[in-house]
RNA sequence: GGCGACGUGGCGGAAUGGUUUACGCAGCGGCCUGCAAAGCCGUUUAUCCGAGUUCGAUUCUCGGCGUCGCCUCCA
C-alpha cells in the first residue's frame, strides 16, 4: 500500500507513488523578521513526511529555499539601517537553530535566492525565448494569457483573480501589463536596493521566479512533490507553475501538498500582525521534543489555534513516552499501526493517540516514536 | 462576492450508523490538613437548526444559520 496524501490541485486524497528517489521542494522562509511556530509547524510536517518516505525505503531529495531578495526584507533592512543580507543571515541562522533543535532531518539543500541570480536570469531567458513573457521598460512580465492552466491549483477562475487584483489595488491596471494578471519576472530596483545586470535591463527578480529557477537547477524539470503553507497556493504556486511549465514545456509538479496555518487569538499567526509564538522562546522552558509533539498532535491540513495548554500537555506526553522506555511488551504491531496512520494522509494525531495508549499500557514506544522524529534515547532537557 | 475549513458540555478537545458519548481545565462533593494549597477519590453539564436516507444519526446526504481563513507581505 503506497502512502496516500491530499493533493491541493486534484482536491482529493490520492496515492503518492514516487520512484526510489523522491524529489521534494518546499518554499522556505523570507528571513526578514522572527521565524515563529507557524513556520516550524510547516517544516516539521514535511520532516515527518520525509522520515516516513525514508522509512519506506526511498531516498529523499528535499530542497527548501531562502528568499533573501524580496521587498519585505529590503523594507525591514531599511528600517533597521542594516544591510539586507546581514539581516537575512541572522534570521536564517535562527530558523536553522530552531529546525535543528526540533530534530528535523537536514534538507538536501537550502539555496538562497541571492545565490541564484544567474540561474534566474537564465530561466527568464527560457521563458522569453518560448514566447511566454514580454519586456516593457526594463521589466519582464509573464503573459498569463499563454497559460490556460493558470488557476488550476487554487481553483480560482480567471474572472475571480482579475476581480481580486482590481479590488486590492494589486496594480492590475498597470499600463505596461497586457493582462491584469500578468506578473513580474524581473523589474528595475529602487535606488537603495540591490541590482544585477541583465540583457533586458538592470534590476532584480520578481517574487515567484526564484523557486522555479531553483527547483529546475536542483531537482530537474518535474518534481514529485511541492509544498509550503496554504497561504502560498495563490498567487505564489500558481505563478511558479505557469512560468516553470512555460520554460520547460514539461509538467512542473506531480503532487501539491500544503500545510494549514497556525492561529493565535483567532487569527493567522503572522509577522505583520505580531501575534507570534517563538520556538526559541519555548525552548527555554520545554524540551524541543515536546514542541514537536505539540505541532504534530494536529493534522497538517487542519488549521489550529495556539493555546497555553498545548505545551504542558505535550510535556506530560513526552514524560509518559519516556516512561515507557525499557518496558516489555511487543512494539511491532504498534510500529505497523503508526506507519498505517501516517500513510493515511499523514494522520499524526491518530499516530500519537496510538502511542499514548501503548505507553499507558506499558509498551516500549521507542521505535514508534522514532518514526515521528521523536528520539526517546535521552532524558528531558531544556534550553 | 468566490473558494475553503469548521460548528460536540462553562472552556479546550477526541470518538462513533446503535446498550453507560474519551481526555484535560473549570465547577461541585469527599479524603487529607491546625487552616489553606497541592494531591487523591467521586461527580454535574454537550453533539448549531431543518429536511432526507435508515429499524436507528451526533456520525451519511441536501438546505439553512454561524464562526474563521485565503483572495499578490505571508509557512
Amino acid at each position: 500500500m503506497p502512502i496516500r496524501l491530499y493533493d491541493t490541485a486534484r482536491r482529493e486524497v490520492v496515492p503518492f507513488e514516487p520512484g526510489p528517489l523522491v524529489t521534494m521542494y518546499t518554499c522556505g522562509i523570507t528571513p526578514y523578521d522572527a521565524t515563529h511556530l507557524g513556520h516550524a509547524s510547516t517544516f516539521v510536517f514535511y520532516d515527518v513526511l520525509q522520515r516516513r518516505l525514508i522509512d519506506l525505503g526511498h531516498q529523499v531529495r528535499c530542497v527548501r529555499n531562502v528568499t533573501d531578495v524580496d521587498d519585505p526584507l529590503f523594507a525591514k533592512a531599511r528600517e533597521l539601517g542594516v544591510h539586507y543580507l546581514d539581516l537575512a543571515a541572522g534570521e536564517e541562522a535562527r530558523f536553522n537553530r530552531d529546525m535543528e533543535a526540533l530534530e528535523a532531518l537536514p534538507v538536501h539543500s537550502a539555496p538562497r535566492a541571492s545565490s541564484a541570480i544567474s540561474d534566474i536570469r537564465g530561466f527568464i531567458g527560457m521563458v522569453l525565448d518560448r514566447g511566454y513573457a514580454y519586456v516593457v521598460d526594463g521589466s519582464v512580465f509573464f503573459d498569463v494569457s499563454k497559460s490556460p492552466g493558470f488557476g488550476e491549483i487554487s481553483h480560482y477562475t480567471n474572472e475571480q483573480m482579475v476581480a481580486f487584483a482590481r479590488e486590492r489595488g494589486g496594480n492590475p491596471d498597470d499600463p505596461a501589463k497586457r493582462n491584469p494578471l500578468d506578473f513580474v519576472l524581473w523589474h528595475p530596483s529602487a535606488p537603495d536596493e540591490p541590482s544585477w545586470d541583465a540583457m533586458w535591463g538592470p534590476g532584480r527578480p520578481g517574487w515567484h521566479i526564484e523557486c522555479s529557477a531553483l527547483a529546475l537547477r536542483e531537482l530537474g524539470t518535474t518534481i514529485d512533490l511541492h509544498g509550503g503553507g496554504t497561504d502560498l497556493i495563490f498567487p505564489h504556486h500558481e505563478c511558479e507553475r505557469a512560468q516553470s511549465e512555460a520554460a520547460t514545456g514539461e509538467p512542473f509538479v506531480r503532487h501539491w501538498m500544503h500545510v494549514a496555518m497556525v492561529h493565535m487569538d483567532g487569527e493567522k499567526m503572522s509577522k505583520s500582525l505580531g501575534n507570534l509564538v517563538f520556538v526559541d522562546k519555548l525552548r527555554e522552558t520545554y524540551d524541543p521534543r515536546s514542541i514537536r509533539l505539540g505541532i504534530i498532535e494536529h493534522h497538517y491540513r487542519r488549521e489550529w489555534e495556539w493555546d497555553e495548554s498545548l505545551m504542558p500537555r505535550n510535556h506530560a506526553r513526552l514524560l509518559a513516552w519516556l516512561g515507557s522506555v525499557g518496558a516489555g511488551g511487543s512494539a511491532t504491531s504498534l510500529l505497523d499501526a503508526v506507519r498505517e496512520r501516517l500513510d493515511d494522509d499523514l494522520d499524526t494525531p491518530g499516530a500519537l493517540a496510538l502511542i499514548d495508549e501503548a505507553a499507558k499500557r506499558g509498551t516500549d514506544v521507542t521505535p514508534a516514536a522514532a518514526v515521528l522524529g521523536v528520539n526517546l534515547g535521552r532524558p528531558v532537557s531544556v534550553g
